[in-house]
DNA sequence: GCGAGCATGTAAGTCGTTACATGATTCT
DNA sequence: AGAATCATGTAACGACTTACATGCTCGC
């Protein structure tokens, strides 16, 4: 698929510039698919011009222009077509995850740094995602959110991108740690 | 990084053909990365090319040659570079959720139907990897295992394998229900 | 006879990353 | 004065997917 059906889901949350569709990218939408500015620059013009999006050149002052785009009617079809094709089983891919593989070969210290540093990042991130769905939330409870609310995609989607970065922080720890405890044990 | 490392890493398991090392990268090296047989085939000389690994012809009875490859010294320093070195954070990327996200601008039986067949999938993957992680033991506990065996990477982060396609089944059945029970309300 | 397994590749096309390139305004 | 934010793009390269291509053996 690519980034073509992210970007469409992306606006389902409102017209975005590219400048917001990016920043959207590293928040909300960073969940389950991330994606350069670069890659969003590039592919925004391609899909206003297959008319799946429009786009509203927008003045400002002080500021640069920027070009606001938003669904079209076409554009949620094309969604609407994706969201009930097939999909394919996904796996993770870690370069981090390599280098564990491996780990016997080289000295293990760059390694746990880079294990700690790692789980410092998960951390951050599943409080942010705790903080997404807590807005989402607002207030109410998650059974309740769920039968009621307008849109439930971007509370279950959230919900699974905090349980990967516990899990990751755990991994990570328990990783860093094992290693730790057995360069302990050689010297 | 690429498939280069992922390759090199797969080979400390022993020698292989490209045959093998496709059957690798779909059991234990599915942890945390994914390769086709094609990418293999193409990559397998380039890395000979380069010296970090080294092949030889052999032939057989009524199956066709094959060509084993095995880490050089080369190879092993690369890597050990490679495990040294820094990385970058990773996350999911899954068609699947891009799909929940968008969940409400189409009829969600299909979505709700590959829900549960991820479901099936995701369970299957992760008995296999229970098997894998028994079989590394061979009856010792985790925590002996851990300070005493040769090689601990395969086993780290195929526990990390099986909590992933554990908590996949987990939201995958939980976002199944959620959007059925949505369904249902509407009718 | 047919499908599964063994065994290896090429070619075309799509997708994604990295480096390069620009320029105003606001905050410290 | 320098960094961060807003705002958008191009070009080159590297990585990955999909389709095409071949052919033998073993078990059912």
């Amino acid at each position: 698929m690519s980034i073509r059906h992210a970007v469409l889901a992306a606006l389902l949350e409102g017209e975005a510039s590219g400048y917001d569709l990016a920043k959207r990218f590293d928040v909300s939408v960073a969940n389950f698919w991330h994606a350069s500015p670069q890659q969003l620059y590039a592919e925004l013009p391609r899909l206003e011009a297959a008319g799946l999006i429009s786009g509203q050149t927008v003045r400002q002052q002080g500021r640069p222009d920027k070009r606001v785009y938003r669904l079209s009617g076409q554009g949620s079809d094309e969604l609407a077509a994706f969201v009930s094709s097939p999909s394919r089983p996904t796996a993770i891919r870690d370069d981090l995850m390599v280098k564990v593989q491996a780990a016997e070969v080289a000295d293990s210290a760059p390694l746990i740094a880079a294990l700690e540093e790692r789980a410092g990042h998960a951390e951050r991130r599943s409080a942010l995602y705790q903080q997404l769905l807590d807005a989402m939330l607002a207030g109410r409870s998650e059974r309740d959110y769920l039968r009621v609310a307008d849109r439930v995609g971007p509370y279950l989607t959230c919900v699974r991108g905090r349980t990967f970065e516990q899990e990751n922080l755990s991994w990570y720890r328990w990783t860093a740690e094992t290693l730790q405890a057995r360069r302990d044990s050689v010297s």
